[in-house]
RNA sequence: CGGGGCGUGGCGCAGCCUGGUUAGCGCGUUGGUCUGGGGGACCAAAGGUCCCGGGUUCAAAUCCCGGCGCCCCGACCA
């Protein structure tokens, strides 16, 4: 199929837009592929439509081949169905009315409408069961920006899968878990399937696909050696010895005057900050206060931290801090507090210099189990120093886009909303379910970080807009035209410019576009009868006749 | 929610601090001439509620107050 340029909406802009600073995002709106309407809120203009929608297929040809169907879910969604999951109080929920008065929200995600489909399933034979579709959207973002990385609307290929027990739902889950790999695969990105945190979704288990990029809201820990891979939000990686003091048979309360930081304290008593703890009080969402304990040098990852709580939890402010320790930041510690403590298990053995709970004083030879009783969890963030947990070597952190999540659910769903069938036994259980999400949109910006150069996009050749950008120079339309033609009886989709723009330009706009081949006709094929033909990844360039370009592509 | 920045023809910006004729510049757009393998040159022209509302003033893009929108950095997720 042939498009002339000269008929096409394709906006290209010569310089980037002022507010944007992802690569994805400068480039996506320059080619014209994408324009803002609102934060977080686009538009995919023609070219950027194409491109979402080779995205779409090769999900959909990889969803069909596990035998998953596909449907189609509405947007609009009754609030019932949201208050019988209690997930009607998310907060980037958006509702709205009708004018009778009825409530509805518009779904972050379709487990609820899914599963309200499936209670027509009433039989174990009826199992396993697998649906999907492409959906609509939308969540109120606190924050929305970098083009197409965080979206307030989008497109979601959503699947569930639907099955008798657990044994049933790890099949489900390894076919999509596949499905995934061949589809990130396919779309030509660089990702890593990761152990992630299931978030909002509930459930036991999820996965993340998380794609190295140079803009993006997700932290990548990997071992050098390739042994080990995890969003930092779950990684638990190995962190360096502590040197610590002499014991001491009992905690010692020493005059720390003017000391809050760790820094501080660590230099006068000319210890390791690694020898020291550090108190970190959080609320819970019903006002109690509970004492989150790292080591010195170590940050608290706050997601290990409702993790291990399971439920959300906020740094608690001064007053709060003040009524449950009687001190103020900067002198707080385990032993005598009376609430609840969570410390990491860098804790667990060895002496800590800790907070004394008097303004101005720490505690020496404070040990956990003996001096204070806490649970222990991973709290602790993955820090540079650390070493991998399975092999020692040293780690790397790279920024990323989660390009896919997948999440056992469980029961999470189906208990709630009545998804019951009757299993051999004759007995009537909860339907086990699987959900598993991608986001073509972030697909879009991913390929675009992944692979561009400085004069645009290098779209990898399964999700570029057109297989080959015809470049007709004046005096040579005819031949540019008998080019595009064979090109497209290969089977290409082919873009011609025909537009009446100097060289200069329609070079730049090809390079900015970036499809995979650029074939150039000009004064010189009008002597020789032949076309340039450039590879967009590579810059190599040879002169061909046309009659040769079908086999050539 | 906390912090920072911005809002002026389609795009990128200047002007604002220190109010004062017709609000400028580059790019783009339209018409013309010459050009024509990496954003060319010259001539002519079109195009603006200076985010919105209020206030101060003889006079507001400019000063004051209040909104709204957008971007970036810390707590959420495909």
């Amino acid at each position: 199929m042939i498009t002339r340029a000269s008929q096409l909406f394709l906006p290209t802009l010569r310089e980037p837009p002022a507010d944007a600073e992802a690569a994805s995002h400068q480039l996506l709106v320059r080619g014209g592929f994408i324009r803002q309407v609102a934060a977080g809120i686009w538009t995919y203009l023609p070219l950027g439509w194409r491109v979402h929608r080779r995205v779409e297929q090769i999900v959909r040809e990889e969803m069909d081949a596990i035998g998953c169907q596909e449907m189609l879910m509405p947007f609009l969604t009754p609030v019932e169905l949201w208050q019988q999951t209690k997930r009607d109080f998310i907060e980037e929920l958006f509702r709205l009315e009708d004018r009778k008065g009825t409530d509805y929200v518009l779904p972050l995600t379709h487990e609820e409408t899914v599963t309200f489909h499936a209670r027509e399933i009433q039989s174990y034979r009826q199992l396993p069961q697998m649906l999907y579709h492409f959906g609509l959207k939308a969540r109120d973002e606190l924050r929305p920006g970098k083009g197409l990385i965080r979206l307030r609307e989008f497109v979601m290929k959503d699947a569930y899968s639907f099955d008798r027990d657990e044994a049933g739902l790890e099949e489900s889950f390894q076919r999509q878990r596949g499905a995934y790999v061949r589809i990130f695969e396919r779309c030509g990105l660089v990702t890593h399937d990761v152990p992630a945190e299931p978030g909002m979704m509930g459930g036991s288990e999820s996965r993340d696909f998380l794609a190295p990029a140079g803009a993006g809201e997700n932290t990548l820990v990997t071992c050098e050696n390739g042994d080990f891979a995890a969003d930092i939000e779950v990684a638990t990686t190995t962190p360096r010895q502590a040197v610590f003091p002499e014991p001491l048979e009992k905690p010692e309360e020493i005059e720390t005057p003017e000391v809050t930081t760790i820094d501080g304290l660590a230099e006068l008593l000319s210890i390791d900050t690694a020898a020291t703890s550090k108190a970190m009080p959080h609320v819970t969402q019903d006002g109690a206060v509970v004492l989150a304990l790292v080591r010195g040098d170590d940050r608290l990852e706050e997601a290990k931290l409702a993790a291990a709580l399971g439920e959300p939890v906020w740094p608690a402010d001064d007053d709060a801090i003040r009524a449950a320790f009687g001190a103020s930041g900067g002198s707080l510690g385990p032993v005598g507090f009376e609430g609840r403590i969570v410390a990491d298990f860098a804790l667990r053995d060895g002496q800590f210099v800790a907070g004394a709970n008097r303004d101005g004083r720490h505690l020496r030879g404070v040990q956990a189990d003996r001096d204070y009783e806490p649970e222990f969890a991973d709290l602790r963030e993955s820090a540079a120093t650390d070493t991998c947990p399975n092999c020692g070597g040293a780690l790397g952190f790279q920024t990323a886009i989660e390009v896919g999540h997948i999440f056992k659910l469980g029961t999470r769903y189906s208990e709630p909303l009545g998804a019951t069938f009757l299993d051999d036994d004759g007995r009537e259980k909860p339907l086990v379910m699987g959900s598993y999400g991608i986001g073509p949109a972030r697909i879009m910006a991913t390929a675009v970080e992944q692979s561009h150069d400085e004069n645009g996009i290098v779209w990898p050749r399964a999700l570029a807009p057109y297989d080959a950008h015809v470049v007709a120079l004046p005096g040579a339309e005819e031949i540019a035209l008998q080019a595009a033609e064979m090109l497209a009886a290969a089977g290409l989709d082919v873009l011609l410019d025909d537009r009446d723009q100097r060289a200069g330009e329609k070079f730049a706009d090809a390079d900015l576009i970036g499809c995979p081949l650029r074939v150039t006709a000009g004064r010189k094929s009008l002597e020789d009868g032949k076309v340039d033909v450039r590879d967009r990844a590579t810059g190599d360039e040879k002169r061909l006749n046309v009659a040769e370009l079908g086999k050539e592509a």
